[in-house]
DNA sequence: GATGAATGAGCCTTCATTCAT
DNA sequence: CATGAATGAAGGCTCATTCAT
């Protein structure tokens, strides 16, 4: 699992196509496709209502994407490459557990509570079926990736004395998904229309904090 | 699917049409929806094909449903009622807290992560954008009402003194999301082909009851 | 080479629907695309023009044919069925060879210079480089047959000791062509706007007749 | 096009823009349009993949040519005029009319049977019912001028008393059709994917001459 | 009441043509 | 002049929905 590389799909060369495509112009199709597919999901979005959002003719969709799966998926990569980074920051500065996962947490919890980012689950979500390949990509580059890259920082602080682990990975998703608690569900279900506030993460984070640490903090001696 | 006239889901009355429905063809026809939807998905799903695999004529699901969405409303529906009582069984006849639990967890892991289950949450998942109401409705009688359920039978032990609470229904949606840590998401991204084993399950759930009862289970004297 | 069977295209069954197509909608849905395509070649010709000048929807035309070049392959399938049997009844019943090939050439050359016989070969020709397997196919059992019927009949004139021939089947192409000479040509290239009178076919027929027998009628004692 | 206004092919010269055409780059286009067009037919070709075949760039297209059907127009003049005066050269130097017959008859079957003109003559057959115009000044200054050359050969013959005929073109017509029997439709329809060998235009010509001999040759005393 | 043939709006995609650079 | 990115009209095809039988 690279974290670099792992191209979503394997056609993504297909993406970049011969000369003088402008940059410009491509963030402008995806920024216009992000918000269509964002309303409307896959497959009610409509590649004439992406380019008129997206201010280009049909016509140049098709210069810059090959289809519409190849537009949806190139979408979703540029998604995540924006979050990756962002959030795993928090993990590798700070000596003291409860401050690092805290950190982490709130980071995380703002990430995927946004609108864009709760769209973008949505729709592989909705996809998955039929995209079984952008389903899995996705899973295995984002939250799976995650989860290893926060089971490696547990298990860091497990060998200093910090923590006491049994199986890092399982104890690493357990935090996340605590860290989401009563706030992801909601929202993936389109039942709570605004991110949560900042005191609302800060409270779930900090009993998942708190919770984590009761399990799996104290070393006995 | 329009938000402010007419909340689809409210109106089922309108499923049920003039006189004689035949409530066997109703079920006929939901089995034949359900199939082709968790294959398909909402969009991909055509109603020819649900009228071929239930057996019947395109005219006749329109007899029984006003138009596709209604169908899928009413299958959805009918899935929420199947599944509702069953899990929530273990909570009252367990007077041990981790034994109702650990019946309850691995009960629920089961059922979320069936094959048919799991394709019902990715089509409403996946449509909830646009059709917010199915959205927010199977969120409220779903998920949130189990948090509430679970959170009621916690705030019982509470008072027994069997557990220590600050905030029952947190506490409730905490373990709920224990019990699908590593199990529900691959599952949900199509990353995972196959409901996770009982030894899995039991594992995970496992660990979820420990974490739960070492945050909330010793009440402090 | 059957006269009877040998389907055009293999796929050819696949025109044939399910149940309940009317074969009068099909006919009449023939009709237009048979009037669009020889106005238009194939290329140019639209669906939704041929479902217009039918009279049905472009739904309909999908439901009695797979696709554009189907209905293509199954209206030249049933022309060619309309004219077979119509120009070799002559060779049949005639012990009189040149009244024989007389009557035989003059219904071939009306044949072949009706407007839709000549559409029909146009069309053929033009899309013989994409899809060589209906130019193949019309050939076969068009011309090709065509000739193989009259070397057959030709055989049996020389049997009888009333033809010399080296290769009955040359010798049935070389009359064939001669009853098109300035005829199927300037037709074909549609530098002659209608199709010749009766009196030059006849003029034609009867010099092909006259060269045909000067070569191959006096058996030379 | 359009039959009455701008007859297209007399309307070359609106070929030659303003000044400085190289003549070269104009060649340049016209052979990748040939190979484009003889491989896909008119409609399936596609300017862009001439343009890429030719090594220019659309824009480029579009200075030497108005638009696609002036380009197709342009080619098959040019065709023809690289093919008319090889084949009519037999014909006057030869005082054998057999020899002279034989030698312009194989020069015809090779050349209507190479692959390129077999091409030609698809496309624009295919074309005719569109483009009225292009079908019958290929027809006229093609076949039927070829006709008119034969038939003085043929007349001057006749005056020296060495052929007899009633009809010098129609003599000519069916010569020219007899040296293509069996040779010309199977490539036309793509049943024969190879041009004819040598010794198979030897034999069918051979029967040609002596079929023509037969009929026109013996002058009657 | 059940049927399924018919409808037609709408979708994805292509490509001849234009025009700013 | 040459370029090739951009355009947008038009094409083939699908499918939710209707209605005559």
């Amino acid at each position: 699992m690279n974290e670099t590389a792992e191209p979503i799909v394997k056609a993504t060369a297909r993406n970049r196509r011969v000369a003088g495509m402008d940059p410009e112009k491509r963030r402008q199709i995806l920024d216009g496709a992000q918000a269509v597919f964002a309303a409307q999901g896959f497959d009610a979005a409509s590649m004439s209502e992406i380019a008129a959002v997206a201010g280009v003719s049909k016509g140049t969709l098709y210069v810059y994407f090959a289809d519409k799966e190849h537009l949806f998926v190139a979408l979703i990569e540029r998604e995540r490459e924006t979050q990756k980074a962002a959030v795993f920051d928090a993990l590798n500065d700070d000596p003291d557990v409860v401050r690092a996962l805290t950190r982490f947490g709130e980071g995380l919890a703002h990430l995927l509570t946004r609108d864009f980012v709760v769209s973008a689950h949505r729709i592989v979500i909705g996809v998955a079926e039929r995209m079984p390949d952008l389903g899995r990509d996705f899973y295995e580059s984002g939250p799976k990736l995650g989860g290893y890259r926060l089971a490696q920082f547990l298990a860091g602080k497990a060998e200093q004395g910090l923590l006491s682990l049994d199986d890092a990975y399982l104890a690493a998703v357990q935090f996340i998904d605590l860290c989401q608690s009563t706030l992801l569900r909601p929202r993936l279900f389109n039942a709570m229309r605004e991110p949560p506030s900042d005191d609302e993460i800060h409270r779930v984070v900090a009993s998942a904090v708190a919770m984590f640490m009761a399990r799996y903090g104290a070393p006995r001696r």
